[in-house]
DNA sequence: GATTGACTTTACCCTCAGGGCAAGGTGTAT
DNA sequence: ATACACCTTGCCCTGAGGGTAAAGTCAATC
């Protein structure tokens, strides 16, 4: 039998981190003295905490190891498809990290030049337009974050069904207005409306008048540089919120594979502020 | 001004975030009303936000986001030598996942034959052997595991110098012995010692007799599967430990740029236990 | 047998970047 | 006046251990 610190020696991990995997249940040693307290590890468990090291070398969490553990080594067919499981997520991870070193890469030759690493926001074009009226088929309803892009694609589904089957006419591209700005625990109010010019049940008038436009070209994480920028011309040029944000889908989200390749309006309904008129 | 919630919807904070880097004083409101507790944000405080954010993108610790940060944006310089270090930084993990790629591919396809993920234990060689008597030049001191680099540059110096000075005949390659099993909080009692043909003062008669060598070719950090290895034949076998452990660097660690060409001896002093004579 | 020093035990607090929840106060529209 | 969304502070939680302290144990030496 070996003693904790033996253990630690011959497999290298920390006295600490044994306690610890004793404590989650990962390997317990062989025997505990019953007066003492004292651990005592077998020849045989150093296989295991080898097996376990290996794992963690993977990236696999402590967690998912005892799970493995649990379910078996024998059963190689468990311990196959979490390798895989666990290749594809290094790669992905690995994806991310050739994606920010690109972007870094762009920053520094930016910073070489002397521009800003914040120039980027000179390029997002803030434009102040008068939208006409529309007459909108829409669908409203309160909705999780995390449920927009299938709430997307069921909303629009029935939305343009209807069109079809009551043979509407599309005027422009669909778009969503977020009625709640913050998104509260019951998530947020959002509706996805059509432009149609067709005046039947299910539409409403949409008077937006004066707005902010914002075309983005790229992923929606630049979003809040587009935001950003809007408030910012907005207090520049004196003009206040008016009414509920809305975007235009240009390109179908569900459609384009490659999220630069998607196009979106932002719209920003303004009016000048009172004390400026 | 805006409130933490209008602050955070702009930027895709979240509000629980916003009040954490107020509370390490990454970014403060620019203005808290006395008698509420309120928080209120300047429109001017979301581009420093956005700014914040690309480089959390970029995997800077909140730590140093704010050393940048408080260093002055205007000053470019330290800015570009961040961003420049972290893109190292993110081009070292890439490599590591890439070796890790690599080892995940090999177990799998070795799972795919049908052979163990431990199986490289096999390959990994036993052997019992008579070690003859050898006179030994030695520094023998106690020292930090994270110097032991340092250390066996300065101490095999010394050594070699030693032996060229005195016109000393090298008998084999350069040792360490290992005394103290447990690192200690001082450090590991550890002896660098060189085979000499010649009785001069400074040496000492090293009689290992009975070992288990193994031929480790590759890391270091594989020695623990060939102590794990050892232990395992030596209770098989019926041997205990019998003195200190001792390796022989075939190959100089200080000359050998890629680990996998490392050639390191691990012997192991054992004795036939007694209950089996 | 006593002492020493290395080893081990439990217990408690710390990391980093927030998330979750509760109790209570505030803003504003109806 | 009331409802309800919003805001506040305070507390505990995460993962994988690290650090330290106080106290108990082991083995070797005197």
């Amino acid at each position: 039998m070996l003693s904790i610190g033996e253990f630690s020696n011959i497999c290298k991990v920390t006295t600490k981190t044994l306690r610890y995997y004793a404590e989650i249940g990962l390997i317990l040693p062989d025997e505990i003295k019953p007066e003492t307290g004292y651990r005592y590890y077998s020849i045989k468990q150093l296989e295991k905490m080898l097996f376990i090291n290996r794992l963690k070398a993977y990236n696999f969490s402590l967690e998912e190891i005892k799970t493995i553990i649990e379910s078996g080594e024998l059963q190689d067919e468990k311990l196959f498809r979490e390798l895989s499981r666990k290749k594809e997520e290094i790669e992905k991870q690995l994806q991310k990290y050739e994606k920010t070193i690109e972007q870094l890469d762009s920053d520094i030759s930016n910073l070489k030049q002397g521009k800003s690493i914040m120039s980027y926001l000179k390029n997002i074009d803030v434009q102040l337009v008068e939208v006409p009226d529309m007459n909108l088929l829409f669908i409203r309803k309160t909705i999780h974050e995390d449920e927009i892009k299938k709430e997307y694609g069921i909303c629009f589904g029935s939305l343009f069904r209807k069109i079809t089957d009551e043979k509407l006419t599309q005027a422009a591209p669909p778009m969503v207005l977020f009625h709640s700005a913050e998104f509260s625990s019951f998530g947020l109010d959002t509706e996805f409306a059509v432009p149609v010019k067709d005046w039947v049940k299910g539409t409403r008038d949409f008077t937006p008048e004066l707005c902010l436009k914002t075309i983005l070209r790229g992923p929606y994480c630049d979003l809040s540089s587009v935001y950003t920028k809007q408030r910012n011309w907005a207090e520049k040029e004196g003009y206040e919120p008016d009414d509920a944000l809305y975007e235009v889908y240009v390109t179908d989200p569900s459609q384009v594979t490659d999220e630069s390749e998607l196009i979106t309006e932002v719209y920003y309904p303004v009016k000048k502020k009172s004390e400026d008129l």
